[in-house]
RNA sequence: GUCCCGUUCGUCUAGCCAGGCCUAGGACACCGGGUUUUCAUCCCGGCGACAGGGGUUCAAAUCCCCUACGGGAUGCCA
């Protein structure tokens, strides 16, 4: 184990937003590539919005993802409590030190931190009146990202409101001295703030830790300006919890927003990303997130899986759309999966795909149901494969027979090829004019199943 | 307004720190073609970028400056 201890300190608000997740993330992998230590803190310093449900919902999308965490909530630690509201009295403890050294002060109420310096007045715009300034010295922020940024603040800041309550700045640095955070990793929209914590750093006498500030993830243009927000498609990792995308996917996606490996390495399983993983190769600009990589890499990765635990996967979203039943025959599944697991982009399209191997009640394509209906006679045509394939017996019925079948068939109408019976074969048994490879399909189908399909397309066509 | 950060194909990015190997590479998307019974797969091809201007240099996507644009901060929100 080494030195190194970073932290993801969330505030709960019932959303799992991309951007806390990617900060997540990159918190936990460079942690896990130094052989550090990973700290889940909880801001849960405004009651109101912190509920049970809105931790659930964090800590829930962060298992999902993958992201253990080393000390926090449900496990402990050395260092605890990791919830901000039970830290009240750590606060108010280094709120003495602070104004034992004479760095507090207050007004209407509220404790202000003192900067040290020269002050004035000026008529500031933004406030749109006289104000006090300080002229205080720079502090010198090592940042990993960015390199070394020099920012000075300009006035005195409240760091415990006057209800009582700490603010932000002042736990966020209180708790990362307590916790003995070496690296803050997180967004750059707190760079800015982060003068105030290195002030802050410094009157307590302590070392600032080394910051890495994260690029924004930013609305697609067409939306709106500015950063991602929770109103945005695809921005919430419920949404895609929801939606069955595989979390490995998503987490290799997350981890490539901003960073990359070097060179043209993209779909990585998480050991190597682990590996591979540098501050250094993070990328200053923001980033916009594109949902098509998303289903890409999510493709990739469902591609890759054994049909097994493809059907791990698929199962319940199959029960969960009432397709099939909990005690559904395991063999007879995999066998369709098969047929559609290199098909199919994401596993929320699975149902539509395949939905005609579990029911008669599916839904026809009208679009492929007009172009077949308007050439030839397609119940004689369906009439025919019946026929034809009525001599193949259960016990028989494979890929190997089919064709011979279908060959027959073309024989006997003085045909070569059999293709002329196929897409009208396909779209009576299934539907639609796509789908997976057709002899394989009729055999996971069953005989009983084609022939019925067949007479109910005859019957429901014939003038 | 002020301060801070950023800017390579439509998007994610490689290259930049250590200038020449860059007529700028890959991936996604898009377009075209092929394979195929169908197809959302697969294969091949195409489109497509160093924000602009100055400088330094034999040589700049790479270093410096300016401008523009984008983002963030400027809260008794986090």
């Amino acid at each position: 184990m080494s030195e190194v201890r970073v932290r993801f300190a969330p505030s709960p608000t019932g959303f799992f937003h991309i951007g806390s997740a990617r900060t997540a993330l990159f918190n936990w992998l460079y942690a896990r590539h130094m052989d550090g230590t990973f700290v889940l803190r909880v801001e849960d310093t405004d009651a109101a919005r912190n509920t049970a449900e809105a931790l659930d919902v964090l800590l829930k999308g962060m298992r999902w993802l993958g992201i253990d965490w080393d000390e926090g909530p449900e496990i402990g630690g050395d260092y605890g409590p990791y919830f901000q509201s039970q830290r009240g009295d750590i606060y108010r403890e280094y709120l003495a030190r602070l104004e034992t050294v004479g760095r507090t002060y207050e007004q209407e109420g509220a404790v202000y931190f003192r900067l040290e310096g020269e002050r004035y007045t000026e008529f500031d715009t933004y406030h749109d009146k006289e104000v006090e300034k300080v002229r205080a010295e720079p502090v010198e922020i090592e940042d990993a990202i960015r390199g070394k940024v020099v920012r000075a603040e300009s006035r005195d800041f409240v760091i415990f409101r006057s209800d009582g309550s700490p603010t932000f700045h002042f736990v966020n640095v209180v708790d990362d001295i307590c916790m003995k955070i070496t690296h803050v990793i997180r967004g750059e929209d707190h760079l800015s703030n982060t003068s105030k914590h290195v002030e802050l750093f410094h009157a307590f006498g302590v070392e600032a830790p080394v910051f890495a500030h994260l690029p924004l993830i930013l609305k697609d243009p067409k939306t709106g300006k500015g950063k991602m927000s929770k109103r945005d498609r695809g921005s919430l990792i419920e949404e895609y919890q929801e939606r069955h995308f595989l979390s490995g996917a998503v987490r290799n996606a997350l981890a490539l927003l901003g960073w990359n490996p070097g060179g043209d390495r993209e779909i990585m399983d998480i050991g190597d990303i682990i590996e591979a993983f540098d501050i250094r190769d993070i990328q200053k600009g923001a980033a916009r997130f594109d949902e098509a990589k998303m289903s890409h890499i999510n493709f990739q990765y469902l591609k890759a899986l054994p049909v097994e635990t493809y059907s791990w996967f698929a199962r319940p979203v199959l029960t969960g759309e009432g397709l099939i039943g909990e005690d559904h025959d395991e063999d007879h599944l995999q066998r369709v999966l098969a047929l559609c697991q290199d098909k199919i982009t994401s596993l929320e399209e699975l149902p539509a795909f395949c939905a005609y191997f579990f029911t008669d009640d599916y839904e026809e394509n009208e679009k492929a149901a007009k172009k077949l209906l308007k050439k030839g006679n397609p119940p004689e045509l369906a009439a025919q494969v019946r026929v034809a394939l009525a001599d193949t017996p259960e016990a028989s019925w494979d890929v190997a027979s089919l064709e011979e079948a279908f060959g027959a068939l073309a024989r006997q109408h003085g045909e070569e090829k059999p293709f002329r019976w196929w897409p009208l074969t396909r779209f009576a048994v299934s539907g639609t004019s796509s789908g997976p490879d057709f002899l394989p399909m009729l055999e996971a189908l069953g005989r009983d199943t084609v022939l019925r399909r067949l007479q109910r397309f005859e019957v429901a066509h014939s003038a």
